[in-house]
DNA sequence: CGAGCGCTTGACCGGCGTCAACACCCGTGG
DNA sequence: CCACGGGTGTTGACGCCGGTCAAGCGCTCG
């Protein structure tokens, strides 16, 4: 695992109005006037795989939507480890608990190449106070946030290491391309699911040769989901 | 394990300008003019040890404080067993999801017997868009949420069982005599860290032989903590 | 005082961690 | 173009932790 780098680039400030994932994300719903109160310029940024967006305990400036890629949320536990609680997809927002607190709870690191966009905490406070359309939005992206960390703990932390493996498969599937789902690092899996490398690396060996799962690469970060009912069993 | 059963008492209708806790909760900081905005009455319910609040995708009316007593978070996995995904305690908020769905997304059931307000969800709406005191108090509340369900992962999920069980007696420390703390039924308490109640029994019985932990009732339930130092390593 | 429930303890076994060797991919430099 | 080396994934051998099954104990409440 390469240590922290930070590796981002400015992309160039967004046209909200015009966002291509508009739907998906808190400006979903505002009207002109709402966007008439962003006195702040939204900064589009690129981050590399393996880039920090930001760290445990630093101060905020902002909260970051996902456009494009995946990030993963990690926790230093008090022995030392790192534990990874949450990945997050496109449409997510990351580091939602700024918007109280003013610093990030945990550290964000990019796990493939990423493209997010910087709303300023300024921006949000204001905006929320004064329109409901966002407040509503805010409502149901932390309902989110709880849900799927509640999900991650009941689905990913139980159970043998053949059936967290499985599930993980299950959860990271391709939206676009549904019988395809990609994996991580063995070492990231680990983090995820509680288990060692040498385990994650096993059972998916003996998934493959179950006949649930077939390579889609040599790197073993992609497969095919050859049988999904023995998957979810 | 006794099934779900719903025992509650009506205890009658809250008077939050003065109440007991007021300091801890949503209402915190509202003014006399936001009291005024509340047309629907708020219930004070108390609810027996194993009732049930709520059920998983139930519809709901409201949410609810927590005054008294402790409640656990109840979700069942795919494969149907049971999995506590948090343990809320005085000043928490139970149900906060249902702002944003109308629905509960996982049962609440009194781990104690238990004391609550029930603030409708009309409320809640009209008084969060129109008073940003509340806003910024729910935003609080979210956030803690959140951190408490990574904190859980992070916390409980992870290391040997003898590491689960020192964290859970940690974090179950007594808030008013910080050398206590509570415990639970061992199967509750296996559902919480992933562990069968016979492994919790030993790891427990073994701390208490190690000097960490002198129990404190004949039940189980109640320990003192002599080595906090060891608890944490 | 007896029934029943929950907690404890023991014996045994299987799954996962540990340590180690090896295979494979890829980038680098000769 | 090939040789080399580091990083990552895979596979094997072995030991220990925790799951399983079962017996026994000690509350508490009829």
């Amino acid at each position: 695992m390469i240590p922290i780098q930070i590796d981002s680039a400015w992309k160039g400030t967004s046209d909200c109005r015009n966002c291509g994932i508009r739907d998906m994300v808190l400006f979903a719903d505002l009207n002109e006037q709402d966007f008439g109160a962003i006195h702040t310029p939204i900064d589009d940024l690129l981050f590399a795989t393996d880039a920090a967006l930001y760290t445990e305990g630093e101060k905020a400036v902002g909260v970051f939507t996902l456009r494009k890629g995946m990030v993963k949320l990690v926790r230093s536990t008090a022995d030392g480890r790192a534990r990874i609680v949450r990945v997050l997809k496109p449409g997510d927002v990351i580091g939602l608990e700024a918007l109280a607190t003013a610093r990030y709870d945990c550290e964000a690191i990019a796990l493939t190449s990423v493209s997010v966009c910087r709303i300023p905490l300024t921006v949000l406070h204001h905006l929320s106070t004064h329109s409901s359309r966002l407040h509503m939005r805010l409502m149901e992206k932390w309902q989110h946030a709880l849900k799927d960390a509640d999900d991650w703990l009941a689905d990913l932390n139980f159970g043998t290491a053949r059936q967290r493996v499985a599930r993980l498969a299950l959860k990271m599937r391709d939206p676009e391309q549904p019988n395809f789902t990609s994996f991580f690092s063995r070492e990231d899996m680990g983090a995820m699911l509680d288990l060692k490398l040498e385990t994650v690396s096993r059972e998916v060996s003996a998934l493959v040769r179950d006949g649930a799962l077939k390579p889609g690469d040599k790197q073993g970060r992609r497969y095919e989901i050859v049988n999904e009912a023995f998957l979810r069993a």
